[in-house]
DNA sequence: GTGTACATGTAATCCGTTACATGATTCC
DNA sequence: GGAATCATGTAACGGATTACATGTACAC
């Protein structure tokens, strides 16, 4: 409900474009100097792009570029005799790159990042799991996002090297600024689940002992938080 | 490519469950004492769930709440004479509490964050904007950031009179402090630009004039970071 | 009496995934 | 010779959105 005006009444289909993002990322990989297999697209949005944005099927990818192909912004090539393996290379057309430019410039809303967080859901429904379980959950997944930590700070490191690629390197830094936030953050909410459910332990003889309201709140009570 | 083990061979189904996330969330809805409409259902969503999870076309909560009673996770009730409005309220059924309490407990694997973030799509493709387009697109996404954590942190607050559902808290808090977090990743990001490109002006006379190989690097090199 | 919020749905469409199918090449 | 990688695709399906359709209640 955030603004997100509905393009007016009449189906008329936006007129310029109408990309799907996932397109759009293809083209951008194709936007780089050289070209390439939709394999090798597929490979390099794993290495990068999936710290930020999207890890696509493969199939996805081979559809994409027929459709970047007929729209004019992208034209492909079998690969000769001379090459070992029977293959198809595409590359970004000038069209493409144009439409790309225009794209990422911003002159329609790209939208906003969506995040979709199962853990939190599952902490938000903390009510239906036992507290050790609950906290054994965020404790997986802080270990999850530290080895993901480590992989874009691999990636980092071998972007390093290859420099005026400048701005993928400034995008992998903020994927690994996020990840050790990430991991900052379900630290803080674990500290936060201790404290609103303390570990059954004789070290703490302070404070409310337990059962008192705990359960379920008044019945027919609006929604909460 | 981080493990996520294709369930194996020979398209054997989930035995159990098989909803999608989607449902989960809209039983979790449900979770909490009393009766719903999927109208309250979509409103709820809006104000809490939305901030770390997702805000799902009213079409489909009516859809999902669908699939839930014929599974017997959920009843409904049609609104007698005695209420103003027709309307049809929902409640949790106890097995559904039972298929909520095991998703919600981990056994089978909820999957990772998802995170797609289309402004860090257009910073990984800088190479096609103007350096102060870009930094524009970064300053707009803060203030809509910003815009976005202070209903957070009203939510937060409006939920802070409500106690009990310390869960949902929680959930929350995390919610606002990762709005600072990207934030504070935004500002970070806006200070590599301008480290990497300096705004045209008169107050930055050292290091490169500029123009030397920023445009194309050489033709053919592999997939770059 | 007009607009907004409440309230529920259907239909069409599309993005994207999974499963399936196929085959060549390279490495061990 | 067998596994892993390279390489490309089709088919089926399902989740989710948008557009469309409809109507009541309430506030101003």
């Amino acid at each position: 409900m955030t603004a997100r005006r509905t393009t007016s009444q009449r189906h008329e289909v936006p007129p310029g474009d109408g990309l799907p993002p996932t397109a759009w990322a293809v083209l951008g990989l194709l936007s780089f100097p050289g070209e390439r297999t939709g394999y090798e697209l597929k490979k390099w949005a794993d290495a990068s792009l999936r710290f930020f944005y999207w890890s696509p099927a493969i199939s996805q990818i081979y559809a994409e570029l027929r459709r970047l192909e007929a729209r004019g912004y992208a034209t492909s090539r079998r690969s000769g005799p001379e090459e070992p393996r029977a293959k198809r290379s595409y590359a970004i057309t000038e069209q493409g790159r144009a439409a790309l430019a225009g794209w990422a410039g911003g002159t329609e809303d790209a939208g906003p990042p969506v995040l979709k967080h199962p853990l939190l859901l599952r902490v938000w429904l903390g009510h239906l799991t036992a507290p050790d379980q609950l906290r054994a959950l965020v404790a997986e997944h802080i270990a999850q996002t530290e080895g993901d930590l480590k992989e874009a700070r691999d990636a980092l490191a071998r972007a390093a090297g290859t420099e005026a690629w400048s701005h993928p390197h400034i995008a992998l830094r903020w994927s690994v600024r996020r990840l050790e936030s990430e991991v900052d953050l379900a630290r803080a909410m674990l500290a936060d689940l201790e404290e609103a459910d303390p570990p059954a332990a004789e070290t703490t003889p302070s404070s409310e002992p337990g059962p008192a309201g705990a359960g379920q709140p008044a019945e027919d009570s609006p929604t909460p938080g």
